[in-house]
DNA sequence: ATTCAAAACCTAGTTTTCTAGGTTATCATC
DNA sequence: GATGATAACCTAGAAAACTAGGTTTTGAAT
């Protein structure tokens, strides 16, 4: 228990709001769903009321309402899918990631500081 | 049809299976997967008969087995990935797999060369 | 041409994930 | 302290994903 259970489909498109928002209510989520696809609000709350559950994310109390905030990071998902997909090769998804699409200068340069310092350690 | 049904947990397993061999036999595939975990060999099979249907994979007959390779590419996967978790982000995904770990020499050095490639274009 | 082994096919469960209705609690307003 | 609105809780059912047994086909060896 606590150890953070790895999220389904559903539970990784919510916590996709999470780390887009940092921390939001059902409602706040559930409006950002509905703009994308059919979905009712108990069924959020329900999805979050379980991840909770899980260990994935933590809420407190503000008012009547729950705020969530994410405990399972974006750093661990890029984890487990360099490993499933790319065999934990790390260079071969930034690679791979590179020939998406262009960049923006501002996202060259982080990545060049980036490299930088992987090179030097 | 024809038109590649995004992979489920498992069929992605099995993809990132073919991704490395190039192609491989039912057999193959469920040798690799056996070792990690308990599964039939009729279970991989009948992943891939389906996965083929969904255009995911595709097979040509080798004496009597049949020799799956993927058609699905990685490429698809990281993109659709890239839009699930970073909102289409390249550069946060880049920079995310960089803090993961330690990459070699010739890691570092590929990358800067597609970024050279990348600023320019 | 029969036998045997290995492979593909079919199919029916089982398990997991997803979904949202109905109910209960909370709190602000009258 | 009743009313109404909003939120959380509980629960059961639907859908999707996974699993592997039994059957049939295939082809090589006798």
């Amino acid at each position: 228990m606590a150890f953070a259970n790895t999220p389904t489909e559903r539970e990784l498109e919510i916590l996709a709001i999470l780390w887009e928002l940092g921390s939001a209510s059902v409602r706040e989520v559930f409006d950002l769903m509905r703009q994308r696809e059919n979905i009712a609000q108990n069924t959020v709350q329900t999805f979050l009321r379980v991840m909770e559950e899980k260990g994935l994310v933590a809420h407190e109390t503000q008012g009547r309402a729950f705020i969530y905030r994410p405990l399972y990071t974006r750093q661990r998902v890029v984890g487990q899918f360099v490993d499933r997909v790319f065999n934990g090769a790390v260079g071969d998804l930034v690679l791979q990631a590179l020939q998406i699409k262009r960049l923006s200068a501002g996202e060259i340069s982080a990545i060049e500081q980036m490299i930088q310092q992987a090179r030097q350690a």
